[in-house]
DNA sequence: CTTCTTGCAAACCATTTGCATCATT
DNA sequence: AATGATGCAAATGGTTTGCAAGAAG
């Protein structure tokens, strides 16, 4: 199934219409391997004459995300990032305080441990988000030396 | 070693002074259990008569993180808490969508793979970050039925 | 006295919202 | 046609900053 199916399907049970602004950011998010912020989204959508207002950038996003088929991250910058969860296996983000580089990575132990804790406690895991800040290997010579 | 030690020993090497509002920010602080919001911050200390100012109490929160006396947690609210690290064990957060419980946590496991793939990697991890978010046990019956 | 600090108010910046206009079903 | 959707510009809200006045060593 493809994200625009999912989308649709979403949309549709909501009573809410695929426009091309909608459609053009999906698109544009599908195209990246990774993480995107809005501003980075407005300025690509206008260079490619597929312009969309910010408004609905933002307005797009949080469809986006309530249907699951992005999600939100937060890599510590201040402002929101996205990803999309379909056809990207499952994974955490460690970011280098120094040049800003993220690195993704995934471990089932932790999830495995994760799983037990909300188990243990009760709590329904509906998402979650893990970042290790620090220097990544370059940086860290350069803070070393 | 009192907090009020470290924060000193961290002014002093960097020139800078102890005054009565950083007092006040950083005794506030380790009078609650748990994590805080700057607003809050401010209101409490404006009650008690120690009155500082937003500005103060942001620039004295910056102090307090950069010298790892206090760690700043996104809790998914759209604005910073903070909660002092001396004295109170590592942990990370369950948020409930619904009520706004905050549930924290501590897995031994979780910390030791963390630690094993930091190495792998080579990157120098100084602080990390875990929230899951979802539905607290009672949260989770209402939803439920 | 020099250097650092404070408070205020203005500035910032990502995000949200009201509203008149436009498009999709 | 009817219901949503868009763009714009203004509003929001947490946080930061410039600057003149104040305090600590």
């Amino acid at each position: 199934m493809r994200p625009i199916d999912n989308f649709t399907k979403y949309l549709n049970a909501k009573n809410l219409k695929l426009t091309k602004e909608r459609n053009a950011v999906l698109q544009e998010i599908f195209l990246r391997p990774g993480h995107l912020e809005a501003e980075d989204l407005w300025h690509t959508l206008r260079k490619k004459k597929k312009r969309a207002s910010r408004a609905t950038i933002y307005r797009t996003l949080d469809l986006l995300v309530d249907s699951s088929i992005v999600r939100k991250v937060d890599l510590g910058h201040g402002h929101s990032h996205f990803e999309h969860v379909l056809g990207h296996a499952h994974h955490e983000h460690m970011i280098c305080l120094k040049c800003g580089k993220v690195i993704e990575f995934s471990d089932k132990k932790i999830e495995k441990s994760l799983k037990r804790l909300c188990e243990k406690s009760g709590f329904e895991n509906t998402s979650h988000c893990f970042q290790i800040f620090g220097y990544c290997r370059n940086c860290r010579q350069i803070t070393n030396s």
